[in-house]
DNA sequence: TAGATTGTTAATCGATTAACAATC
DNA sequence: TAGATTGTTAATCGATTAACAATC
């Protein structure tokens, strides 16, 4: 049974390597897998990923394991992958280009269904089949298409100001890639994924 | 004075935000910040950021804050910053393209220093003025040019191959970019960025 | 039944925050 | 001196891991 604790972010950034896991073993008509199994190809502790699954429900049968279909369609279910969901991308430049070619990859559901920028060279061009369109289009286009999470690809002088864009026009989830930190209410989340203080990050461990 | 407790990854990952906004302070010639300053920008605790900080010394100054070149001068020194760290780029697909130019934002002393690729067509090209070069000049390359960390732009399925040859080559940390799960020996260090498992963790906090 | 593996409790470990003496 | 702010200790909070009864 589902339990309504507060679940930790540490546990929400596991269960998409779960997924990810476990649909390579559907891909390999694998039906059943054992949190030890799981543990051992994700380097992740096989109590950690009993705990976590735990978390939603009696996923697992004792003496056997997890039935691979079966989990993946409750992780799908708690991460909400079950209708699709669009995002926006706000920055056409190199880095936006690339993401939006991802829209492959981005399977499972996900959909880049904007592209934004106020370069005036690029309006009107299309990335990846979608057209760029100005962000005073913003606010309703995301209305007009349901958009629900954002990728921020912009110069970071420009990030805050499209993060505000984007929470005044409802957006609940934004990825960012500029490098620089952003600020929003609390009900907006807000991951990071800049090259720079990962790379830096990592500096930090040579020799 | 610095002491040696080992220090906590969660502080590592903070450094370089604390990094940037000081760079930031620099610009703006403020001399002097204090902790709470810091905090209310980052979004972070400030007592958080003077236990940081005393991690690695006494930077600063009771009653006054902090010196802000001093402070600079020392997290570079702390993230091995002082030096200029090379970069290998892994893949020079749409994704690894965009990553190569960002070289002018890689300021702070890092570089990419070599791109490779293993598709025919690609070889000879360059990407913002590097050359790409087949896999197999790979560890020749990595030990005359002192590339110390990579980055790996390649598709899933290619990326634990190309992650043993970067380790075998003797990088000791990695941000991956593959949307897969990569292992390595305990002494590598692996980042993770890819765009999939980030929006769909983000998925999570929706309604 | 014997072996395997879950779900869960208890123990451990680590990270964050509050509070305050020291001191500029 | 009065006000501000650090560095650090103690308290709190949260996350990970070990261990094992339940049970397939």
């Amino acid at each position: 049974m589902a339990k309504h604790e507060k679940i930790s972010e540490a546990v929400v950034r596991r269960l998409p390597i779960y997924l990810r896991y476990l649909s390579y073993l559907q891909q390999n008509e694998v039906t059943t897998v054992s949190s030890q199994q799981m543990g051992k190809n994700l380097d992740v502790n096989p109590a950690q990923i009993r705990k976590d699954l735990a978390t939603f429900g009696d996923f697992g049968k004792k003496g056997i394991g997890y039935d691979v279909n079966y989990l993946v369609e409750k992780i799908r279910q708690i991460l909400k992958l079950t209708d699709e969901i669009r995002v926006a991308l706000v920055g056409a430049g190199h880095l936006g280009h690339a993401i939006s070619n991802y829209n492959a990859y981005l399977k499972d559901n996900m959909r880049i269904a904007a592209i934004f920028d106020n370069d005036p060279g690029k309006l009107g061009k299309e990335v990846a089949g979608i057209p760029i369109q100005p962000l005073n289009e913003l606010a309703d286009t995301i209305a007009q298409r349901q958009i629900k999470l954002a990728i921020i690809t912009v110069p970071a002088p420009a990030a805050q100001s499209v993060c505000d864009q984007l929470t005044q026009a409802g957006i609940k989830g934004i990825l960012n890639f500029a490098p620089t930190t952003i600020r929003a209410k609390k009900d907006v989340r807000i991951h990071y994924a800049d090259v720079t203080s990962n790379l830096q990050s990592l500096a930090y461990y040579l020799t």
